[in-house]
DNA sequence: GATGAATGAGCATTCATTCAT
DNA sequence: CATGAATGAATGCTCATTCAT
């Protein structure tokens, strides 16, 4: 308790690892990390833990990470580095997709991701708020909501955003909480897909104030998400 | 750290306060762990500071709370009894509006009370999980999404959700966060009006698919907010 | 923890209660000890708790007892009064019997006030070690010692103690524990009764260095035990 | 106070010591325990108090023990196996004495055992409730009587007990017990070595219901106590 | 380099006792 | 006089971090 935050510059691994087998330590502290947080809560998650489940000792575990917290925020960077990429790849499949479609597929990308593995955005988001502020978590919510502009350029005038600095704020901050809170939300994958499609309506609502015609709500192939 | 999460039954207070003096103390500890939380990391709260705070001893901050959490659930319940208040009551004075003006109105009211004072909520909802949990908090979620349901219904079919469960839903957890958003950014009154006129606008759109009417949009005459 | 243990003087009561009222409260207050004691560890006594129990509020508590421990001492004293006035009856009920009979009664007789009620004596003597020291006890256990000493005049010639003092001091020890293990123990009342039987026999070997002759080992009449 | 007494599970060791210094540590911690008993009541026993005798941080005491009662239970677990060793090589050391002796010698070696070192069993049996329920107590008590038996099968017809459950249960309750005041007796040694004799002409007493010819009393030759 | 033993400040909580009302 | 609110020293225990081996 009343654990110091410690500044954001002390959040860097210690030293980067060369030898593959270094590289293997670090990979499996943080991972380590991922399944303890998955297992419980973040106030459960301490140095000596980490290290046990990593199979390696506290002092190697000092030898990486400076302290506890960089390794959580070592944890967020891969975590965010997946999303960044998983989105960024559905929004290139979006090509061939109606607007309506674009952003179904989009939304469920994202709630798949943040939803998995072990649901670690959930503890790393609502209980250890310096993650919040970690830049790399804000430099890949920025990522992302380029890449909301990038498909907004693209559907040009149907597009109408009245005060699109604000407007885009607010949508993207609406979103990635109704995605947090769908891929929280304990239930059926069908219930979520509902859910999904229904945010999905709504957004395309907000971006254009008018519904999408049924025919460009058609239901996307065959979107296999591994 | 570790710190285990005590069972729901255990946060009620242990007893209530028969003299005046008492009742005074127990105000003071409550309003002590308010300041503290709106000074600092949630995990800086430790019953000693509170106590200190408050200007009584441990001894007797124990002698009225069984342990940490229920002090912070009973701030919960203060909270949310005030949001509920002013949002019932700011419900009620939409009548005389249009809808987007009532709207604007519930908006307005509620980034007022989630952002005052001492932005309370965001410690609470954002770094205390088990308070997400907590049944008070629970109820007061669902008081406002009754009376949201109130408004709906007045508006008739002017309202048009094609699957009204799921999207209540999902409106009220965007506009939940939304509001929180606004409430805890560090921005000037006018900036924080402003994005809440374009949330009203969002919403207006999400509930009518639709814009409103520019001369629906005139701005309320005399919201004085007590 | 670390609690100091008063000095003897410190034992006393602090007032002797003349008014009927105030009686009342103090042997509530050392009823509400022996309740306790006899519901849990010695451990979990506490002067508010007896305050409670006793349906007083701890300042009265205090009014009449310097501490908590002479609440305890009040009890022993209560407890070893009763215990002496009932051996002291029995002893003079055993002038009908033989000799064996003699023991057997006296053996039932304590066995029978020890575990009773409540089996107080079982936490003050194991659990509460200041106990063992109190005068009160001592003069209790004094007084007992007495009462076999009379016994054993009017027996006469039959006892044969090579050294009297070193054999009475050792009997009475072993019995006296004897006594306790039996009343404490978790049996029917048939077992603890044969126990009694045999403590009596190996008791009568001790006094007299042979066995006592069946005839006179007869089981007694009625002794009718309230 | 109130300390909440935990389950047998709860008492063992957290994790045997690998290196030799963490051997010294734990050894030293059981140590201190013992110490800190024999000057003082079991309430003074502090594990603030046992890690500053025992030179360690009450970190270190807590990487090895789960708990304050584990250490007492480990300290009892020594304790009980010097007890059955000694006694155990007393018992061998019978085969060449009369029944008195060795009866005699057995209760030598019980006294001494029981008062030595630093009287440790007194506070352990007498003010620690929970250790009269360790396994490792009744598995140590148990283990004497399976002696006793043996000597007694080994006296053969001499011995006469009429209900020999009940008789033995009796006699081992008694002398352990004598033993116990005899050993915590602040006595000199003269003394003690009177109440032996005295003890164990009694038991001879109780297992034969005759006295010993004075010619098998003879005093032990040379039964040094190392 | 890796290990794991050791550290100790810090936290939640209890309870005998006092004293203003 | 009784009340019960208030006190605060003391306790068991945790865990991030260091460092001798």
């Amino acid at each position: 308790m009343a654990r110091i935050e410690p500044a954001l510059a002390m959040l860097e691994p210690r030293k980067t690892p060369r030898q593959a087998r270094a590289r293997a330590t670090v990979a499996a502290i943080v991972d380590a990390c991922a399944q303890l947080l998955a297992a419980g809560p973040y106030d459960a998650l301490t140095t000596n833990s980490i290290a046990e489940r990593a199979g390696v000792s506290v002092g190697t575990l000092y030898e990486y990470f400076p302290n506890r917290e960089s390794i959580v925020a070592a944890l967020t960077a891969n975590s965010c580095q997946r999303l960044v990429e998983r989105m960024t790849h559905a929004a290139a499949e979006t090509d061939t997709m109606t607007e309506f479609q674009g952003v179904e597929h989009l939304l469920t990308t994202g709630v798949d991701v943040l939803g998995a593995p072990q649901n670690v955005f959930r503890v790393l988001l609502r209980e250890a708020p310096f993650v919040l502020r970690l830049p790399v978590f804000h430099e890949a919510r920025a990522t992302l909501d380029l890449l909301s502009q990038d498909i907004r350029v693209k559907a040009g005038k149907r597009i109408s955003l009245p005060e699109p600095r604000a407007d885009a704020w607010l949508i993207s901050q609406m979103l990635f909480n109704a995605m947090l809170e769908i891929a929280f939300l304990e239930a059926e994958a069908a219930e979520r897909e509902h859910l999904i499609r229904e945010l999905s309506r709504l957004t395309f609502r907000m971006a254009t104030g008018r519904d999408a015609r049924p025919e460009d709500m058609a239901p996307i192939a065959a979107a296999a998400a591994p």
